[in-house]
Formats: structure tokens, C-alpha cells, sequence
RNA sequence: UCCUCCUUAGCUCAGUUGGUUAGAGCAUCUGACUGUUAAUCAGAGGGUCUCCCGUUCAAGUCGGGAAGGGGGAGCCA
């Protein structure tokens, strides 16, 4: 009955007092030789467990250092102090594992995001990561309730895949042949799959999309949540070489269901975590003003991270078509100004960065759904519009984040998705079954691919992408 | 990959026109105090100034290069 303990949030929320309980958890502080502030990670707050003075042996009391694994039993009474309403009155306390303060890097003092980042295997006993990781649980478990409650599939797409023609990135080889260049070669000099692990070159998975879409012809709704890979050079705050994104693929839909289905989405898991992690997020939004104060004022957001998480959940998001984008962007005064760095003059020209957030930090100050892109500048599945110039895409723009979804409808007609992947020199037999959802069946579909750390990101304010993935891969970076 | 800034104690940083023994706060250790909330007070220990090369009588400080990190851009989610 080791294990027979009750959690920090129960002891806090409960407010029972004159028990005995017993707690485990890690040494937060231990403040006067007589207050432990003990954190089990089922909150933030921590219990404060007094020891009392002459109680417990020399010995025992110099163990209790910041970062050490304690069992504490004792009664739960009414704290005598401020700042807590319960505390532990300890009756006994065993140290579990020891932490040497001399070596032990975390101390209770702020730390930057940099250093933590180097010893992400601790940083999950800080207040800001244990809130972080804490929310990301939550966004995840309520994925999984929205698309569920709606009847959806979950549907496991490959990680490793033989297409190399999805085009949504370079892509992570994976194979078995040897390194040192004894791998057997074809007559061009180039590598001879046939006796790779699979018979054939294959990559870990840049979406799972063209799959997702085999089983949207079958069970109608489908979702794909899973971790995804891109081999880009990357350096951003907003990129990761792995990565989870969530696809839904859903047979039926147009553009106009695509997009209500995202936003719904959006709201809904927002929603949740706002109501499961009240302090969590409080906590993080504090940690945020405080960030901002140290900003020049006009670099400040105008709204704090509850206000935006709020704004976001009660109300619509623009929608605008890329041609009226450009149309708003050219007869901006930023634009007529030259304060772009890339001016707007034509149309089919791909937006910028600095063009995204104009619109959605400065002209709508909400978040923005854009529609019916240049089809020169979007993917080969991608529906093309009556127009012949545009295709059915749709991206959301976060504020702070930038693109947050991408999604379409799909082109379900065979001859027009062939004449496109011929036009972007895509070999069609290597998506002969692909093409086969079109050949048997098609039907019109559509659907997203959000990334999930982006929407992590969002929702706790936090700037930097490897702060919201307990360890982020990046380029020159796979520690832990 | 490109642009830009940074790298000094365990952490966060200061360090003047190049000049004696490189500093502070926090952390750690020792002691005092004892209802504290990142406790407080006193004292102590702790440095290959990221690395390599160069300029100079003399380099933490100037120049070149490398590595690592931050921010921005591109690619995208």
C-alpha cells in the first residue's frame, strides 16, 4: 500500500481539515527550517508541510533540499500561517531519493526559458513547464472528446512511407543500409533499395493526409493525430522537426464545412482547457504580463492571454478570400507608406509574414481565415475553382503565431487532380492509390491539418515552439 | 539556409579609452534566528572570461575564424 497517498489538488480543492493523510512529491523550498513546500505535479500550488521545531532529527532536516523525493503522513489541519487555508502538521517523513543541493541545477528562483531548455529533463518541475505540460494534456485529451463526441474516426496513418510525393517538405530518410558507402548501386551511381529493409526507399511521414483520405471514402470522418517530420533547416520560434499535427478528412464537406469545422474545433478545445486548467492558465498568463512589462510599450499586446483565449472562444473569425486580402493589403497605408519590406503591387504573389500579421494583428485584430488562393502557389490535391486560377485552400492565422491550419477542399475529379500533378511534374504511379479514391467512388471531401504545438503555443502564450513539446527536435538539436 | 545580436561564478548579469589581485545579486556551504511564503541576518567557498589563431610590452576588452544560443526572414503546421 505504498502508493496509498492523495494527491496535492485534492488536499488544496477538498478545504476538509483534521485528517490524516500521507503526500509525495519533490521539495519545492524549505523555508525557515520548519516549512516544506511540496509539489507532486497535480497543481502548481504547492502544500506546505510544517515539521515544527525539535520534532525531527538534524539529519533528516538536511535532506530536505530543493529537488528531493519525500513521503510525508501527518494531519491535514488549518494552516496557521497566511497565504494557504490546509497544511500538513508532519508526524513522519521519509526521504525517498535525495537531490544534492550543490548539484542539483533548478532553485527556487526564476530561471530564463534558455537554460531550462538545456536541462529539459528537469523543467518539468518548474511552475511555468508543469503548467505548460499540464495544458498541452488537456488541448490533447479534448482533440480526442471533439472529433469522438462527433462520431469521428481516429484513424493511425503510417509513420514510416514509401511516397516520397507528398510535397510538403524534405523528409527524413529511414532505411537499414549501411552508411559507408558498400550499399549496393544502380548503373547511374544511384542507391539500390532492393535490399533496404523495405525493398525500397521510405521516409518518416510528412502527413498523413493522402492516407486520411482513403478512409474519409469509407467511414466519412476521419482524424489523424500523430507525429509528423520534416527534415527542413528550420530555425524559427514557430518550427520543429517533429511535430504532431491533428487532419481531419471528411467526405461530404466543401470549403465553407471545412472551414466552420475548424473554427468549431478551435473553440472547443480552447474552451476546454480553459475550464480544466483555470490556474494553470493564470498562472501562465501572469507569467506573460510579466514578460510584456519588460517590452517597450508599443511592442506590448493590448490584450492579456485570457482576454485573447476569451476573444477567440466568443467570436467569429474573418473570413476573406486571398483576392480581397491583397486588395485590403495594396491600399493599406503600410503599403502606401513602403513600410513593407515586400510591397504589394500584383496578384498571385504568396503573402509574407509581415503581410499575415498586418492583417490579423492590425487590420482585423482576430484571427483570419483566408480563401480560394493563387492555385501556382498551393498543393496538387487542392480543388481547383471554377475560376481556373484559384484553388478551394483555406489557411488560419493566429495572432502571435501566424499560420496555425491549413486545409482545402479536395479535388476529387480525376481528370483535373492528374492534369495538376502532371502541371507540378508529380509521378502518378507513384500515387496510383491514391488516385484509385477518385477512380471508385469519389466523392467531394475536405479537411485541415492543424499543428498542435502551435496551438499549444497559443493557448499558453508561450513564444518559443520548443517550450510547448517536452523535447523539441530541431536542427542540430535531439537531446534526451 | 540568410540577416542580426549574444557567450564572464551553478543561475541572471556588470566590467570605463586595452593596464596591478575580474565584481554584484541569487544559489551553495557555515552560523544565528524561528509562523515562514523565492524567509531574514552575518560570514565563507566558488572563475580555463565558450574555443582556436592573430595584433600588442600587456587582451575579458581589439581583429579573424569556429562552436553554441537568442531574435528576425525563408520553407511550413
Amino acid at each position: 500500500m505504498f502508493n496509498k497517498r492523495i494527491k496535492i489538488k485534492e488536499l488544496l480543492t477538498a478545504d476538509k481539515v483534521n485528517f490524516d493523510a500521507t503526500v509525495m512529491g519533490w521539495v519545492r523550498t524549505f523555508r525557515n527550517n520548519q516549512f516544506i513546500a511540496l509539489n507532486d505535479g497535480s497543481t502548481n500550488n504547492n502544500l506546505q508541510i510544517v515539521t515544527g521545531l525539535g520534532v525531527f532529527d538534524e539529519k533528516i532536516l538536511k535532506r530536505l533540499t530543493t529537488g528531493a523525493c519525500i513521503k510525508v503522513t501527518g494531519e491535514i489541519i488549518a494552516s496557521l500561517g497566511k497565504g494557504q487555508k490546509v497544511e500538513l502538521k508532519a508526524a513522519t517523513i521519509e526521504i525517498l531519493g535525495d537531490s544534492d543541493a550543490e548539484k542539483f541545477p533548478l532553485q527556487p528562483k526564476k530561471h530564463s526559458l534558455e537554460f531550462l531548455r538545456e536541462i529539459a529533463h528537469l523543467r518539468f518541475r518548474t511552475n511555468t513547464f508543469s503548467a505548460i505540460f499540464r495544458v498541452r494534456h488537456s488541448l490533447a485529451f479534448a482533440v480526442h472528446k471533439f472529433f469522438n463526441d462527433k462520431g469521428f474516426v481516429y484513424l493511425h496513418t503510417p509513420i514510416i512511407t514509401a511516397s516520397d510525393a507528398e510535397g510538403a517538405g524534405e523528409m527524413f530518410r529511414v532505411t537499414t543500409l549501411p552508411l559507408d558507402g558498400s550499399a549496393l548501386k544502380n548503373e547511374d551511381g544511384s542507391i539500390n533499395y532492393k535490399d533496404d529493409f523495405f525493398g525500397r526507399s521510405t521516409n518518416l511521414t510528412v502527413s498523413g493526409q493522402l492516407e486520411g483520405e482513403l478512409a474519409a471514402m469509407a467511414f466519412s470522418d476521419i482524424y489523424t493525430f500523430g507525429p509528423t517530420f520534416r527534415a527542413e533547416n528550420s530555425n524559427t520560434t514557430r518550427h520543429l522537426a517533429e511535430f504532431w499535427m491533428i487532419e481531419p478528412e471528411v467526405a461530404f464537406n466543401d470549403l465553407e464545412d471545412n472551414m466552420n469545422l475548424a473554427e468549431e474545433f478551435i473553440r472547443y478545445i480552447i474552451k476546454y482547457a480553459m475550464e480544466q486548467n483555470k490556474e494553470d492558465l493564470e498562472f501562465l498568463a501572469q507569467r506573460l504580463t510579466e514578460e510584456e512589462n519588460q517590452k517597450p510599450l508599443v511592442e506590448r499586446s493590448e490584450m492579456s492571454l485570457l482576454d485573447k483565449l476569451n476573444f477567440v472562444v466568443n467570436n467569429d473569425f474573418e473570413r476573406l478570400t486571398y483576392t480581397e486580402a491583397i486588395e485590403i493589403l495594396r491600399e493599406s497605408n503600410h503599403n502606401k507608406k513602403k513600410k513593407f519590406n515586400y510591397l504589394i503591387d500584383g496578384w498571385g504573389v504568396d503573402l509574407q509574414s509581415e503581410h499575415e500579421r498586418y492583417l490579423v494583428e492590425k487590420h482585423f485584430k482576430k484571427p483570419v481565415i483566408l480563401t480560394n488562393y493563387p492555385k501556382d502557389i498551393k498543393s496538387f490535391y487542392m480543388r481547383l475553382n471554377d475560376d481556373g486560377k484559384t484553388v478551394a485552400a483555406m489557411d488560419i492565422l493566429a495572432p502571435g503565431i501566424g499560420e496555425i491550419v491549413g486545409g482545402s477542399q479536395r479535388e476529387e475529379r480525376l481528370d483535373k487532380l492528374t492534369q495538376r500533378m502532371s502541371e507540378m511534374h508529380i509521378p502518378e504511379e507513384e500515387l496510383n492509390w491514391y488516385l484509385d479514391t477518385r477512380r471508385f467512388g469519389a466523392c467531394p471531401h475536405a479537411g485541415f491539418g492543424l499543428g498542435f504545438e502551435r496551438l499549444v503555443q497559443f493557448v499558453t502564450g508561450m513564444g518559443n515552439i520548443r517550450d510547448v513539446i517536452p523535447f523539441p527536435r530541431y536542427p542540430k538539436s535531439a537531446e534526451f
